[in-house]
DNA sequence: ACCTCGGCGTGACACCTGTCATGCCGGCGG
DNA sequence: CCGCCGGCATGACAGGTGTCACGCCGAGGT
């Protein structure tokens, strides 16, 4: 008996996995939470074996999410299931520890599959994804782009980000326009629109 | 028996909202599909009763496929089923002739008792996004605002968006200017991410 | 110690963008 | 019929934006 902690933070998807996996008789799902931030104390509190971890979560992302369980539960193996299938967030998944990783537009059945072969200590990852990440590299962003970027994401004008960061104007600029050399774009929207679609922010 | 059709482009969630409705005695899940423009002819073939429909899918959305069903088989209801609560979704949902509206982060419990509303004739809609969608009201953008809106969503150049629509780069400014002021944005790509995030486009 | 290199920060310049005043056109009520 | 209104289209002007050349600093390599 495989024992499973569910987080995601819409109650209908989370409940809707717990179903289908309970079908399953080798899996029994021990916990459910819905904030990145209640998986490690839940996991402990359940004895569980497996973390399904979404990505998208209030609190903690659950790719930092995995990175915490990898620490103070080191004998507990995270899968992360997420809806968008960014390159940077399989490498990212896989360097803070997760031993799978999924997309949520694979076929149900192969979902129970995926918790066995993690559970047995093997590494799942959708294929497409793990080239995809590896032909367009790590994250090429430095901190200040990636930072300056995530500011960006919404449209504020320049100004508003450097009051934010207590900086020139003209260094926000500066730090922008290597973002969008970096990315391919023209404007700073489209870097960060790009930016995100990569899973770089 | 209350006989549904479940609509989601993401094959792991419709899979186990399928395991989570057919555990319900007197449900019976007759169909899925992945596009929204799948939904009439496997609605039809199957004869479904309900329509369980995500909004954001390929092919045609929730709402349009809501519409297509209310034209082509009167007999049968539709739940839109959606991640985003945005004010504008419930407007045009029920507009488009759905019978309810349900966002997934609502118990999933709650979704069974949905269902058997909906099948009975009533209207299930979430109380919130209800309050929500009458207190900021339609969308005030003219067609022109939100057809540009939607161009420069990725953050295109006016000149790109121009050249697209056969405008004079003035023209496209001066709508896009128009879509500020009635979003209470300062960029144009802040009055994009605003309108979207309300559902008006 | 020296050099090099990459990240960070700054200002000047050319260009793009948002605002405004203006005009055209079709629909609607007096 | 006529005036009025709202949507659509355009160009001029002021201000915001991306690019560039430049300088500073700390981390390796020689």
């Amino acid at each position: 008996m495989i024992r499973l902690l569910l987080a995601d933070d819409q109650a209908l998807v989370r409940g809707a996995l717990a179903a289908l996996l309970d079908l399953e008789a080798d899996l029994e799902v021990v916990a459910q939470v819905g904030r990145g931030d209640e998986v490690v104390e839940a996991a402990r509190a359940s004895g569980a074996e497996v973390c399904l971890l979404d990505i998208e979560m209030p609190g903690l992302t659950g790719i930092d999410a995995a990175a915490a369980v990898r620490r103070e539960l080191p004998g507990v193996r995270s899968l992360v299931v997420t809806t968008f299938g960014r390159p940077g967030y399989v490498r990212r998944a896989i360097e803070a520890g997760a031993s799978g990783f999924v997309v949520k537009d694979t076929p149900a059945r192969q979902l129970a599959d995926a918790v066995r072969r993690v559970h047995a200590g093997l590494r799942v990852i959708d294929p497409d994804l793990a080239a995809e990440s590896l032909i367009d590299g790590p994250s090429p962003l430095t901190g200040r782009e990636r930072e300056l970027l995530t500011y960006a994401l919404d449209g504020s004008p320049v100004a508003a980000i450097a009051a934010r960061v207590h900086l020139s104007e003209g260094t926000v600029r500066n730090h922008l326009s290597a973002a969008i050399g970096k990315t391919g774009a023209t404007t700073r929207s489209e870097a960060a629109r790009i930016a995100l679609d990569r899973g770089w922010l």
